[in-house]
DNA sequence: ATTACTGCAAAAGATTTGCACTAGG
DNA sequence: CCTAGTGCAAATCTTTTGCAGTAAT
């Protein structure tokens, strides 16, 4: 299924309504792999949607990890929450010097997903995967 | 090993001063299973010891996840970031609604720690194994 | 005696809130 | 037409920073 299509059977769903912004909003998230920042997005989005505010972004993104569209990953770094629109289970990785999030496929992450809905009585929403350390290229760089 | 011997030989061998304030603030940590933010750190311990400022709370807090003692888990509500000093693989979860955060076992965690330490190639120093929903008491209230 | 650590006050920044306006259904 | 959603400005609150005094080794 494709992206907007998506978006739209799940707002509407949810009784909400579909507007340009939670579809630009979500799109760029689907199609980024660098984990953004509201600010980020915000920032992305200044060329294509000038009177797009960082109010509506901090809105949808909150709309988007109810639904379960979005994962939240927490803070990383001085760059604030960072949000991930790919729900498959997958690892995260944040380098502590760079701050740079990158994905890690697993396989234990999918066994650990269903255990988790399984066993803890729990309604799940969402999840942050994250392990952070440093990475390689900083590594390199002497930050040990 | 206890705590408090554990906490010495690691801070020395980083070549760190051991001090009061550091002992008090993991001490708390590693006792508490409500995996506090700074600020409940910091009110916690004011009965105990009212010299201690919020500065030092995220310094220490800063210091202990850099040596590897605390995993920072990022923000769950309002309540900004929390911290867990239980550093053994364990999955944690945290409720949209009421914002606690509980610990799950879970036999898959460890699997995946060492699968990110073998196949990352980063230098792994922690990680936020944190799945969020609707915790079964909100559930019953009607919270879905 | 050195210098890392603490604690205060102020600053910085991310996120939230209140409210009038706009637009989706 | 109705009301959810947007965008602006201001407020809030967590976290960071600079610096002088204190204490660990």
């Amino acid at each position: 299924m494709n992206i907007k299509q998506e978006l739209t059977t799940v707002i509407k769903k949810a009784g909400l309504r579909m507007t340009p912004q939670r579809m630009a909003i979500y799109q760029l998230l689907a199609d980024s792999h660098t984990h953004p920042s509201a600010q980020m997005i915000y920032q992305s989005l200044q060329a294509e949607f000038p009177s797009l505010s960082l109010t509506t972004v901090y809105n949808t993104l909150e709309t988007l990890v109810e639904l379960g569209l979005v994962n939240e990953l927490g803070a990383v770094g001085p760059d604030g929450v960072r949000y991930d629109a790919d729900t498959q289970p997958h690892v995260n990785l944040a380098c502590l010097n760079c701050h740079k999030v990158i994905d890690l496929p697993s396989i234990y992450v999918s066994e650990l997903n269903q255990e988790v809905a399984q066993n803890s009585g729990y309604q799940v929403r969402g999840s942050r995967v994250l392990y952070y350390g440093i990475c390689p290229d900083c590594q390199e760089k002497g930050y040990v």
